[in-house]
DNA sequence: GCGACAG
DNA sequence: ATCTTGTCGC
């Protein structure tokens, strides 16, 4: 698998301003719209997810890839950790790490689910765009908790399969008010008193806001994450754990 | 200066 | 992200 815009991949040596020229360029490069992108998720598509675990020394990424819902290949590569997390910099901690992963599977995914956010940033350019543009590949963020942007509708608690969007704030480098995500709710308890949060669904590159959301809803089997997530991140995890992977 | 802040 | 047991509710 190569890589579409190596120049792209973040270094550990860029000061803040370099930071934030690469994450411009990054968005600039990035296509929100449905071009590439499989319209549906049916048996014949392949869906990837890719996510991080740390040990003390190092980054453990995992990619999973998927095909009518079963796992059919995964990769587990360890790297250096070379940058402390930073609020709206996290690609550049774990971007080069996920960029592996995924590149060492045997096949180029039809979709790529990752860990974090895409659009909703404060830049437009969240690790699920970032690792989008540089391997070109449709890609979609799914983030536990809101970084940044305003819900535009009701707070929770809301119903299973509920899409809320959020939209730019004026402190963020997008037009104010266009909607960059959805809050979306994957899954949820049927009892009054006991809920579960949603998730922040948000296009990385070549995917539009609402099919986004359509392709999460359609991978979560049940569970509130996306399968391909779950997966990757449980495989992550293990590896990070015991160090019997060198 | 104060509060917010993906993983 | 990671450190960690029990506990509430289906």
């Amino acid at each position: 698998m190569v890589l579409a815009h190596p120049e792209l991949v973040p270094t550990a040596d860029l000061d803040r301003d370099a930071m934030n020229r690469l994450q411009r360029v990054v968005a600039e490069t990035a296509i929100v719209a449905d071009e590439g992108v499989p319209a549906t998720i049916d048996a014949r598509v392949t869906v990837a997810g890719v996510d991080q675990a740390f040990s003390d020394e190092a980054v453990v990424s995992a990619a999973v890839a998927l095909r009518a819902g079963e796992p059919i290949d995964r990769t587990v590569v360890r790297r250096p950790i070379v940058l402390p997390y930073i609020p709206g910099y996290l690609s550049f901690r774990e971007a080069p790490a996920s960029v592996d992963a995924v590149t060492g599977l045997s096949d180029r995914p039809d979709l790529l689910v990752v860990d974090g956010n895409g659009l909703l940033h404060p830049r437009g350019a969240g690790i699920a765009t970032h690792v989008g543009v540089i391997l070109d590949i449709p890609t979609v963020g799914v983030a536990k908790s809101l970084l940044c942007g305003r819900l535009d509708g009701p707070e929770p608690p809301y119903e299973t399969g509920t899409r809320v969007p959020i939209v730019a704030t004026d402190d963020m480098a997008l037009p104010s008010g266009s909607t960059i995500g959805y809050a979306v709710q994957t899954r949820q308890w049927d009892t009054p008193d006991r809920h579960i949060n949603p998730v922040y669904v948000s296009p990385g590159h070549r995917v539009s806001p609402e099919t986004a959301v359509d392709h999460v809803l359609a991978t979560v089997a049940g569970r509130k994450l996306p399968e391909p997530i779950r997966l990757a991140d449980r495989a992550a995890g293990e590896a990070a754990r015991s160090g019997l992977h060198r």
